[in-house]
RNA sequence: GGAGAGGUGGCAGAGUGGUCUAAUGCGCACGCUUGGAAAGCGUGUGUAGGGAAACCUACCGAGGGUUCGAAUCCCUCCCUCUCCGCCA
């Protein structure tokens, strides 16, 4: 969410970031609802005035005198003035506040222009795309797939993308969570296991609703299964003010993260490419606004790392206005190279969020210059999800007598070299 | 799951229909005092919205209701605690 007064005073910013991020939302009439909103709240607010300065004057009559029933004759119609102008004022709030979650967040000045994803920049990235070697083939057919991942059981037993992970499947993919846990804690984020569901205000927070409430799974009792572990941890601190000598804060958590996709369909969702439930660690800080650019740079090169040390091939987007997602300021996406299928895969997406989430979930510190709370800058990023690093493993691993190698790195938390599938 | 008791400012805690603009205490900040400190004394100390400002308005777990008027009465929900039951 944006600041109104921002709206109120520069409506332009707002209209080039829309347009930046090829979006479609309608800034005069946000600005016409808010008008009307201040209109109404004056209203209510004098009405409001009126009744109080009346209630103190009451209070000093004798209860059953001529003047007070004659002041509660007269205090009926403000009485009811006051309701019906409330409900107009809470009607009007209501659509106030759906019209503000409609704009998007600023693109920050570097964001490159753009609108497909053609269009994102190349601006980095470690080791180099290996051609397929002869007998290179997608990880899903590589002899003896389904032997670490069921994906047929799994369907049997829950539904479509909900793979069995099993034997050194399982283990790989507990060596991986152990890996960037450990590495993620040398490089200063506290872990944090959080729960893994989710109240309706929290989703709301995160912006996860209203909107998107099709791709989470919902339960009986209205919580919904966490998508990213982004939604817990960034509202572990919503409604606080935190001091701002605990900035920056750092964290990470290990989930499960549940995505209904509805819709996805094709090659991208073969194999571990694009699974319903799949294992990701994620990366959250909260920082000074003055340093948030600075931290998302850090916080790349933090993901990027995990891939360096994995010896993954991978290169970093900035992602362009039109393709970078509506809460962003800025995002980069680390993709991964897959040998396999000769495709890069995301696996990190790192954003600086500034104040837009803390807004909607209020989260805030308070200022040693100015003894005020002021809004925290949020900012996460992948380190790093499971199946697609994988499956970078398995294709680009993959050795001509069948085997797969496993990363030096992970070696010590897998216990063996190699993976024979057995 | 059953029964009961609760939820008020940073914390403790009073307030059961009307200047509540929420007592009091603690904490915190500043000042006086002091060689310095403690004690003592004094002053101040929440968040949000509207307004150029003066100032006004809202907020006593959340949401509804009753009333001229609600922290206070009624309803629904959430959370905490105690006891019982069940259980990894």
């Amino acid at each position: 969410m944006l600041d109104p007064k921002l709206l109120r005073e520069s409506p332009d910013l707002v209209r080039a970031a829309i347009a930046k991020k090829h979006l479609d939302a309608d800034v005069d009439a946000v600005l016409a609802i808010d008008t009307t909103w201040r209109a109404q709240v004056t209203e209510v607010e004098h009405l409001r005035a009126t009744q109080k300065s009346a209630n103190t004057a009451m209070a000093a009559l004798p209860k059953g005198s001529p003047e007070f029933i004659a002041k509660v004759q007269e205090m009926k119609a403000v009485s009811a003035a006051v309701k019906a102008k409330e409900v107009e004022l809470k009607e009007t709030e209501l659509h106030w506040h759906a019209a503000l979650l409609t704009l998007p967040n600023l693109p920050h000045a570097t964001v490159p222009a753009g609108k497909t994803p053609e269009e994102n920049q190349v601006i980095g990235g470690h080791g180099t795309p290996v051609e397929a070697k002869p007998h290179a083939v997608a990880h899903w057919e590589i002899p003896g797939f389904e032997h670490l991942f069921d994906f047929g059981r799994g369907a049997k037993v829950t539904g479509a993308g909900f793979p069995f992970m099993i034997g050194e499947g399982a283990r790989l993919v507990r060596a991986l969570l152990n890996f960037f846990l450990n590495e993620n804690a040398k490089a200063g984020y506290v872990e944090v296991s959080p729960p893994i569901f989710v109240n309706a205000a929290s989703a709301t927070a995160t912006g996860q609703l209203p909107d998107k409430e099709g791709q989470m799974y919902e339960t009986l009792d209205k919580l919904y299964a966490v998508p990213t572990a982004e939604v817990p941890l960034t509202n572990f601190y919503r409604d606080e003010i935190l001091d701002e000598s605990t900035l920056p804060i750092y964290r990470c958590a290990y989930t499960p993260c549940f995505r209904r996709e509805a819709g996805s369909y094709g090659k991208d969702v073969r194999g571990l490419n694009r699974v319903h439930q799949f294992d990701k660690v994620e990366l959250l800080k909260w920082v000074h606004p003055s340093t948030s650019y600075e931290e998302l740079d850090k916080l790349r090169l933090d993901a990027e790392s995990l891939l360096q040390k994995l010896e993954l091939p991978y290169r970093v987007l900035l992602m362009c206005g039109g393709d970078m997602g509506f809460a962003q300021a800025k995002k980069y996406d680390l993709e991964v190279w897959a040998a396999g299928q000769q495709r890069w895969l995301e696996v990190s997406s790192c954003s600086n969020f500034e104040a837009f989430q803390a807004r909607r979930a209020q989260i805030r510190f308070r200022s040693q210059a100015s003894g005020k709370p002021e809004l925290v800058h949020t900012l996460n990023g992948s380190g790093l999800a499971i199946p697609r690093v994988l499956a970078a493993i398995l294709e680009n691993n993959l050795q001509a007598d069948g085997r797969v190698k496993v990363p030096a790195v992970l070696v010590p938390h897998f216990g063996q070299e190699y993976l024979s599938f057995g």
